[in-house]
DNA sequence: GTGGTCTAGACCACG
DNA sequence: GTGGTCTAGACCACC
């Protein structure tokens, strides 16, 4: 059961669902090639409608995540493509900086957040900023 | 006219002012005590509904970030704001990192990012991370 | 200066305003005949519009509680009259209470409340429920 | 039909729809977990626009008293709740409880009209102020 | 099916 | 002048 949902959580279930999935796939958890779970089985894991898993697949096909092949699961795909175009994905990453500011969090702090989100994934940027 | 509105953007029209009126009191355009152009005046400016500016504006409310006073208009709060709890901005935060990295960005460049961000509101960690 | 004001009060200042006259009357502060200050003065002190008193007295004025005489000033009504309905008094401590309640306090502490709020009338029903 | 209007009452429609939910959940006619009326359906049986409705759902939401999920409905919140704050309570307990007086009623009358209150809530603090 | 967003437009409440 | 409430009706997002 690598995916859970949080009923607190204000965002739609199968966003919740693609969010995860997402963060697998960045993080190497789920490499290329790899299968995976079955809508059904998602479903059926989570109590969830089998709609609410298919409309995560296919938002993460849409961006060339996952291949969604007839009869034979869902893989994750080789290129890393299409992503949501770079003003969107820039617009959220201010969003949350701005809400973060709000909140009082310092500079320094929020970029402490960023690098502990960035370990999560693996990532390791050397403090050579 | 401090506030823009992108038709290409996905996300509600509401929340693209709200999100515009956060950045503006974060950065220090809009200061304690000053006042918000009138609902009528927004949405007339933008050419949209004076719902659409009101449920902005109530939102903001809500946050404690702005004053809404029945006959006598909307002004930046004084007192601290009630954020959308820890834990939601994180998961937003998240979010946008994550797509960042299947973007393909380098963990460097997304900090980099990060930063100009917090520059844009008048904030300059030095880089002692 | 008997009238203060909150501007954290969610509520529109005229009722504030007539909230606060209407208990100085209650507990005896205000007595029949004795004269409320001027709109003007009230205004001045409290660095409000003229309207906005006015519309407080016009209010009390309405429910019989005072008496406004032309050039003369107000003050405060002989008769007990013309509250408004029973039902409506009903409803809001109705909903005052369930509110109380949802807030999580018990029905004593309730009940205290409420014998708090009498004493700063100079009222003191004796136990004897 | 849980719910009913009353075109006498001067408070706005989607307050008096929010309080009577209120009353009812404080009850516990309505309890953690249950499934509120369809918007839909309250509009259509008081004769009211949806909107009225979805803005009284919203504001208890807010409260944390439902949660409304998209398209799943509205239910009984678990946790608990973010009541307005304490002083705000207080004030409208003293508003009602100072008009009760000035229509004329008792210490010992208010004190039976909140203990009747209670009583519809299924609370009985026991004699023993 | 559910609730969410937005529009156009009316009328009211407040300062 | 300001914002608040309500309507009628459209279309979308979610489950």
């Amino acid at each position: 059961m690598l995916i859970t949902l949080n009923a607190a959580d204000s965002s739609p279930l199968y966003k919740q669902v693609a969010d995860r999935i997402r963060h697998l796939i960045a993080r190497g958890a789920l490499r290329e090639g790899m299968a995976l779970p079955s809508v059904r089985q998602v479903a059926g894991d989570l109590g969830v409608n089998l709609n609410t898993i298919a409309a995560a697949y296919r938002e993460l096909q849409e961006e060339g995540l996952v291949t969604v092949r007839h009869g034979a699961g869902t893989v994750v795909a080789a290129g890393r493509v299409r992503a949501p175009d770079r003003e969107e994905l820039r617009k959220s990453l201010r969003a949350a900086i701005t809400q973060l500011v709000l909140a009082g969090l310092s500079g320094t702090a929020i970029l402490k957040l960023a690098e502990q989100e960035l370990a999560s994934l693996d990532i390791h940027p050397k403090g050579d900023l």
